[in-house]
Order: structure tokens, then C-alpha cells, then sequence
DNA sequence: CGTGCACTTGACAGCTGTCAATGCCGGTGG
DNA sequence: CCACCGGCATTGACAGCTGTCAAGTGCACG
């Protein structure tokens, strides 16, 4: 619970950089349906200069002003929420393209905690952004609303998660899921990837206390469904993991025919 | 598990019935802003006839085709996920007034059950209808955004609960929950209210076994921070309970001057 | 080479799940 | 009116998953 001193740093790098970097979020939105270039173009324009964050470090605290969104580029973020007893909860592990801090959109002061994992670069996005993007591109808008029904469903399947399956089943679907982001992302191309998280912050992701994280890890490895080697997770049979998991896959209807028609 | 059979049942009512209840709706989205005449006549507009759901009836389960959402006009409706394994965890409790199924709007195929506990009353409203709204009116569009966000926030206070609490404490939390819930939709007026759902179902929201949540229901009337009348669940000291829930408080940020400007 | 952090392991307690039995109550058929 | 029945609530006994406390190990870093 100690937070570090840290200075932003800048990066210096050009508004052009971002927009190279924002076909990432692009990605994100491209799950639902094919962007047009007008709509990938509204996109660049909302986000501003990059900004660095060292690792561990606070982008933004549970009851500060939630006055802006945060697009994040590159680095691992973890949003979480500390329980009245100091314990702590994290809810989501974002990822490069993610949009963050959309679930305080409705309110006047941050619900959850932004904290960077390994080195970040990210970039803000105000909520007036937002709503020109409502205003003015429909079916973006409707991008938009279809990506916060999906972080909904995470949710629910994180919840159910950990609401009925035990800690071995819970590990193994947070990093079947994991391991699937980073696929998407482009991050990691086989069955292996890089997780740059402390058994302490996964326990905090999937209900468990550190000492029993341990224990669920070394089981998951003795049973030779994961093997590690230093932080890198391979999965010999993933397949049998994401079984174990006991959730259902998601198939997401691309490009229906009741959205909006597309900007010009 | 047993699906019981059910026959739909026609009430008759006429359209001008349920225009008179979207003022339900309203005020779910006008806890966002202020609505415009335009934008309830809107909302008035995406709804169908009415039909009735006598108490434990499926009206979309996991798996079917989600080509619609549905919009609760009265009555109690729970969405579910079942597990592989074969438990089953509640992620939500609808109230009159709630748009359901949304969740499952980027998918082809229904991502939870919809049950009614109680007999129901439910409009179907159209993927189609949203884009709609989506294509003309930004304002309103932009409130369903708010919306889904909201949703995100109750799961992630829920995520928590069970994540990192007691049983004692997340039965006190769900329990303050829908007395707030009901408050606002104006069920509720005092500190008490009636609970139409079996301890079962109430340990697959939270999270616990039957047999366990009758004993921390047992506790919780124990140590007086509740009192049981049959189904009727009453406070004696309201503030005591939601202490110990040991979740946040969220204040929404009516009328925020970023949202797009209202439809005339 | 000392320090700090993360990982690991053992011992033990306790919260929660499971199994089983009982009681309560409203609905139903005789 | 009364016996029967099914669903739900309640309770006891016991097992086991998970948390807590404590100590040791390994490794990166100054």
C-alpha cells in the first residue's frame, strides 16, 4: 500500500506517433465491426500528447476528480478498488489499446485506482471528446457502447469466476484470459507469454491471498498444465486449461446488420 | 435446475399502459440528467406490447439467439451464467425500470439466463431501435453509455464484495444494495422491504452455499442489523450494515456539462 | 557483500461447503 | 376438514479449501 514518488516523464515524441499507435485501439473497436477511415481519423483526434509512467506507479487514485479518460498505448495498468478493511480488489488488467477509467464517466470523483505495472505511456481523453464522438459519428458512438458491454461480460465471467470456482480454476481462467488478450493485441503470438505481474497483485485480481496463489501456481505446474520459467507462462495443453477455467467462450457477431450505418 | 413449463400471457394493456410506465426508464437514465420531452417520447417509441411472465419462468436462457433486448415494467428478473460444472452464478437482480440483455448486444448468442422470481411484465425492444436511438439522438445515446458504465460500477462493487469479503459482510452489502435499488425506483420507502427470493438464489448472487448463507442471515438478525418478517427484511440501523458491507459510496454527476447538448 | 523484494514452504486456524435430517407452511386431493 | 406433498428454511456434524503467521530461499541491485 506504499506509493511510490515517481515524476512524469515526456517522451517527446509526436502527435504522429500516437496516431501510428492508435490503430491499437482501432483493433479494439475492429472486434465489432470494419472501421472506416473517417472513424478510425475521429479516433486519433480525441487523444492528446503521450505521457510516461515509470512502473508502479499512480496514474490516477480512487476519489480523485474523474474529469478525463485515459487511453492507454504501451505498458501494463492494473485499475483496482482498496475495501473499507484496506484490502484490495483488482478489477481489470488493461492492456496496450485499452481505454481506461470509462467506468467513472458518471461520476464527479474516481471509483477505481489506475496504476501502472511495468513502464507506460498513456494518453489522455476528455469526456468532451467523448461526447463529440456521440454527436457526431453514430455508429462509432455504438462501438463505444457495444465495448462497455463487453468489459461487462468480463465482469460477469470474472465474477462468476470467483464466485463459484475454486482457486485453481480461478488462476488458470486469469491466465487463459490473459494469454487471449495479448493474441488479440498481437502481444504474444503462441502458448506462451510474458506476465509481468507479483503473485500478490494476481491474488488481488482473483480473490486469493498471496500464500495461496502460491500454492494454486504450484499446483497448476505440478499437474503440468502451465510451465514457468522465471515470468514467462507456457501452456503445454491449453485447451485442457481453459477447461479447467469452467467458463464459456464469447463469439462476438462482427459487423450486424442492425448498427448504424458507418460516417462517410 | 428444472425449467418449469410456462405459457405467455397476453395482458391485454394497451401501448398507452406502458408509454405511462417507460417514465420508469426515464428515471433510471434521468439519474444522468434531465431528460427533454423528446428524448422520453423516444424512449417511449423502442418499446412493444407488453407480455407476462408468470414467477419462474425462463424468458431467454444462455446460448439463444440475443437478437433483442428486453425492457422489466414490473416484476423481479434475475440473470444467471451457468458454469460448467453446473453451479450457477447470479450476476445481476433486475427491477422495473432495467433494460435487460444488453450484455449479450455484441454477441450472437445470449451470454446469460433471464428468469423471472416473480410474475413479470416484460417489452421487447429492438438491436435495431438502440441504433436508432444511436443515429438521433446523441444526448440519449450517449445516457444509455452512462448507463452501461453504471452496470460496470455494480459489478465491480460486487467483483469486490466477493472477491475480498466475508459472507457476512457481502449478505450485508447485497441486502443494502436492493433497498437502495428499490428506494429509487420508489418500491421502497422506508427502511424495510420485501425480498421475493429463497436463501438459494441469494447464495448464488454472493457467492455462498445455501447452508451458508442461512447462517449468515442467521448472524446477521443475531447481532440485530436486521430483522426478518416473513419475506420482509427490515433496518434497524441502516448506516451499521452499510459499514459493514464495507463498500463505497457513489455520487453521480448529474447534469455534467461535458454531455452532449439535448435533442430539442 | 548487504539489502530488499518476491517467491516458497510449513503449521495451524477458521470460514465455508457438503451431507443429512428436521421443521414449517401453503397448496392439493380425498 | 384433514392427510399428504413439495419447496423452502433451519440446524448439526464434519470435511476441506483458504487465510494467517512465520520462517527460509533466491535473486536483482547498489
Amino acid at each position: 500500500m506504499i506509493r511510490p514518488q515517481y515524476e512524469l516523464l515526456d517522451t517527446g515524441e509526436s502527435l504522429h506517433d500516437v496516431h501510428e499507435d492508435m490503430s491499437l485501439s482501432a483493433s479494439r473497436f475492429a472486434a465489432f465491426a470494419d472501421m472506416t477511415a473517417s472513424e478510425i481519423a475521429a479516433l486519433m483526434g480525441i487523444v492528446d500528447r503521450p505521457r510516461d509512467y515509470p512502473a508502479n506507479a499512480t496514474i490516477r487514485n480512487e476519489g480523485d476528480a474523474a474529469n478525463q479518460l485515459y487511453f492507454l498505448r504501451a505498458g501494463w495498468v492494473i485499475s483496482s478498488i482498496i475495501l473499507s478493511d484496506g484490502t484490495r480488489q483488482v478489477l481489470k488488467v488493461h492492456f496496450p489499446g485499452d481505454i481506461m477509467g470509462a467506468p467513472s464517466l458518471p461520476l464527479a470523483a474516481s471509483a477505481e485506482n489506475l496504476r501502472t505495472v511495468t513502464r507506460a505511456t498513456v494518453c489522455i481523453v476528455s469526456k468532451a471528446a467523448i461526447s463529440q464522438i456521440f454527436s457526431t459519428m453514430p455508429r462509432l458512438a455504438m462501438l463505444f457502447f457495444l465495448a462497455a458491454q463487453e468489459e461487462r461480460l468480463l465482469l460477469m465471467d470474472r465474477l462468476s469466476s470467483i464466485g463459484r470456482q475454486s482457486g485453481l480454476s480461478r488462476l488458470a481462467g486469469f491466465l487463459v484470459h490473459v494469454h487471449d488478450r495479448l493474441r488479440i493485441a498481437g502481444i504474444s503470438v503462441d502458448t506462451s507469454f510474458e506476465l509481468p505481474l507479483s503473485q500478490e497483485l494476481i491474488g488481488d485480481v482473483i480473490g486469493l491471498s498471496t500464500v495461496h496463489t502460491n500454492r494454486v501456481f504450484k499446483e497448476l505446474t505440478t499437474r503440468g498444465l502451465i510451465e514457468r520459467r522465471g515470468r514467462t507462462i507456457s501452456f503445454p495443453d491449453i485447451d485442457a486449461v481453459r477447461k479447467l477455467s469452467g467458463l464459456p467462450e464469447r463469439v462476438i457477431d462482427r459487423n450486424a446488420p442492425w448498427l448504424p450505418p458507418p460516417s462517410p
